[in-house]
DNA sequence: GTGAAAGCGCTAACAT
DNA sequence: ATGTTAGCGCTTTCAC
């Protein structure tokens, strides 16, 4: 039925009988630089982009007009549901007006989180949004960007001059979520420090620290565990903690994700309490 | 310091002293179609990328290779977490196979799954992967990129011939469910059909009629309740059920994300019949 | 008002 | 073994 491929501009222009640069004309007819056509001409060119199903090449447009509305994304990790629900944003956000994202994620890798920007780079995509996690490798490409023009927005770091950014407040995050536990009574916080790379704790560390020291209390290095920022590794971590011979009655999760691994370890630990319970009895 | 446009191929020509097509030939030798290029001239151009901080522009190999590497995916809803965990699997496998993706969700909307997926075959994706749920309107355009010799993948329909399909058997798995809760000795069981359109849960529904009807079980109007397929409607079902006179004593949710609200809305309404019973002792 | 032609950055025949 | 050339599909001056 159809051919091979969809038509092209030249197609439309052969139909209706006039220039390409007519078609083009009638189709990005915006306000502003407004070229002069005839109400017959442009009722033609439209009469024949419907009738052969024509759609510009976003490709073509995007290489001779020098940008593709198209905007890169780079998250860290698939996996945790803080970083769709980010690219969720994103892509509303995006699609309102009327770009697409290219959605990359990196694993917790650093190699792979290099080679994704530099593939979001080669796309020509005309802006970032990045959640980086290993920095330094990322610097190059990411001043390349810069330097050409493109929005940069970084999350969580402001390791590049020029560019925007948005900084959680972590430390005040951090130093709120410990006055909560502090006036619920708590006297043993664990401090579950799971990270890719040691900088991302800081801050939520510091807060911790500085509130078990103001609050009088001790700091137990065993109450400070650090891992890797993957569901496994905080369900082990919490399982580790609670077996402390000593345990804390409360866990400080470094996000939401860990969180979420934390409770469900605690839940599970309880269920074997419960049923060993009930075993003793029968 | 650097200019305001990245270097091009003919820059790196220009710096290594040899033609355009010797640099391209050099970049893109593939084992197939091998070009023999002096390891003297290989070298020189290799440096001269590396000088220049070349990277080829996707767009413009994309135009004259006749693929872009890039796949588009629609998902329905990016509010509901199976569709992420969906997106990510494509991901990942994308980038093992070294394409992008570019990600459209259609927020539950007919015209703007229509939209998005015009928009993906405009940027002229090499293939699709689609979990669409208004169908129709999407017959034209899916026709078009399958005419065009385009892969795709259809999730959960088989609207369309001579492309691949990922069919869930949801009717099997109702059927599972239902005998895990009836084995349970559930008699009144409340089916929650949260759907963006009828026909999405008819396979699931009738595997809820017929297992009550061979469990010899009556078939209760009431118990069943249709709605939206988001968070909010889904929650508001189960507060609606379990205000019933005679409420249900299970509950049949569509899938997953419908049954984390209605689980939820279980907890909730527990917590309040708590809170109300201490209120009455005191 | 409309068309011709150059160019965006690259690849792929075809020459040399 | 390397260079020349003609596109890929579109936009955009600049003539007419």
């Amino acid at each position: 039925m159809s051919t091979k491929s969809r038509p092209t501009q030249a197609d439309v222009a052969r139909e209706a009988g006039v220039s390409q640069a007519t078609v083009s004309a009638v189709l990005n007819n915006r306000l502003e630089r407004a070229i002069p056509i005839t109400e017959e001409t442009r009722k033609r060119v439209l009469e024949a982009v419907q009738k052969l199903g024509y759609h510009p090449d976003a490709r073509a447009q995007s290489l001779s007009r020098g940008r593709s509305d198209v905007i890169g994304l780079l998250i860290p990790d698939n996996l945790n549901p803080f970083f769709w629900d980010f690219a969720r944003g994103v892509e509303d956000v995006a699609y309102e007006n009327q770009c697409s994202i290219i959605l990359t994620s990196t694993g917790l890798n650093a190699e792979r989180e290099a080679h994704c920007l530099r593939l979001l780079n080669q796309r020509q995509t005309d802006g970032l949004i990045l959640l980086p996690i290993f920095r330094a490798q990322l610097l190059d490409e990411l001043r390349a960007a810069r330097d050409r023009g493109r929005p940069v927005v970084l999350y969580g770091t402001d390791m590049l001059e020029g560019v925007d950014v948005v900084l959680p407040d972590n430390y005040a995050g951090g130093r709120a979520l410990m006055a909560h536990l502090l006036a619920l009574g708590h006297q043993r916080i664990a401090f579950i420090q799971a990270v890719a790379t040691p900088e991302l704790g800081t801050a939520r560390l510091r807060a911790y620290r500085h509130a078990l020291a103001e609050a009088g209390l001790p700091e137990d290095p065993a109450l400070i565990y650090t891992c890797r920022p993957t569901f496994e590794d905080a369900h082990a971590a919490t399982l580790h903690l609670l077996a402390l011979p000593d345990p804390p009655t409360a866990l400080f999760a470094i996000n939401d994700y860990t969180a979420t691994a934390a409770l469900q370890a605690v839940y599970q630990k309880r269920a074997a309490r419960a049923r060993r319970h009930i075993a003793r009895r029968l």
